[in-house]
DNA sequence: TTCCAGGTAGCCG
DNA sequence: CGGCTACATGGA
């Protein structure tokens, strides 16, 4: 009999968490589920919507199957943001732009996922120059290859990332079957550094945005737009506001924004999102989506 | 064939 | 500093 765990929820769409780009590792099942693996722990999510809202506000029971029910309080609540008031947060981003509550209504129930600062930091470099579909590719075949096999659940294997040490031990040689092209030497390089200074990333995470920012783009593969990502996915820096080819195409779209005045969209963020860029971004980032 | 994908490193002025 | 380009890979 498989453990599982139920909890209340609102601002909670599984599609809007787990198909915004944040995350590579879940996928979707026939019943509308997801499936994947965090922090080591393969489950699946379920959601059932409250009747009296016909799921307009997103809110219901959240199953997590396959979970023990003691990895609630040590993992999910934390990895899912759930202490977290997204309907504040909405309302602040929303209530006098009418672009951005646009961009809301069409992911209401996203969550800024609280990952794992190293596979936060491996995978966006993975990312770079790609496409979801090819990186998460990429990301699986790294963990086959390197990653502890956490054994089988509903039928499929598991593997957990694999960490920096077992990743700075590779060679590009190694590496070559995982088709990551020019990424490969970074990931090594970027290995060796983390692998090196344990505590980087930790001190990063307990620094300002800034600081973190810095430290960051000091690793290799790591430029503004990755280590944005990982700043705002893996370090919970919600004032992070990651600009790539979407963001682009979205700002210029809603806002009139100039395709190549990376500054100005930075600007705008900053002075109209302030500490909950990196939400707003997701939001953009879900809408131009579905659009496209 | 050419273009594109959650860009960055290296180089040049 | 800011601007330019090569870079691996696979799908459209």
């Amino acid at each position: 009999m498989e453990e599982k765990i139920t909890v209340k929820v609102k601002d909670f769409n599984l599609d809007h968490i787990f198909d915004c780009g944040q995350c590579f590792r879940w996928e979707k099942e026939q019943d509308g589920s997801y499936s994947g693996i965090a922090y080591g722990n393969a489950v699946n999510m379920s959601m059932e919507y409250d009747s009296d809202n016909a799921g307009e506000q997103y809110s219901g029971t959240l199953t997590i199957s396959g979970a023990k029910e003691a990895s609630f309080n040590k993992i999910w609540k934390e990895y899912l943001d759930l202490d977290r008031d997204y309907e504040s947060i909405k309302y602040f981003l929303g209530n006098n732009d009418k672009v951005m509550a646009e961009a809301i209504a069409s992911g209401q129930g996203i969550r800024i996922l609280r990952q794992e600062p190293c596979e936060t930091v491996i995978s966006f470099i993975v990312s770079q120059n790609n496409n979801i579909p090819r990186i998460k590719k990429c990301i699986e075949g790294l963990c086959r290859n390197f990653g502890e096999n956490i054994g089988s659940f509903r039928g499929r294997e598991y593997y957990a990332f694999p960490t920096v040490d077992t990743l700075s031990q590779a060679t590009e040689n190694d590496l070559a079957p995982i088709k990551l092209g020019y990424r490969a030497k970074y990931i090594i390089e970027t290995s060796k550094a983390l692998a090196k200074d344990k505590n980087g990333l930790k001190q990063a995470m307990d620094s300002s945005y800034e600081e973190a920012y810095e430290y960051l783009t000091g690793l290799c593969g790591v430029g503004p737009k990755v280590a944005n990502c990982i700043a705002l996915f893996g370090l919970n820096k919600l004032e992070s506001f990651p600009i790539d080819v979407w963001m682009r195409r979205v700002m210029n779209r809603m806002y009139g924004i100039d395709e190549n005045n990376m500054k100005a969209m930075k600007e705008y963020a900053e002075k109209n999102y302030g500490e909950y860029g990196g939400i707003a971004q997701q939001y953009l980032f879900y809408h131009i989506r579905q659009l496209d």
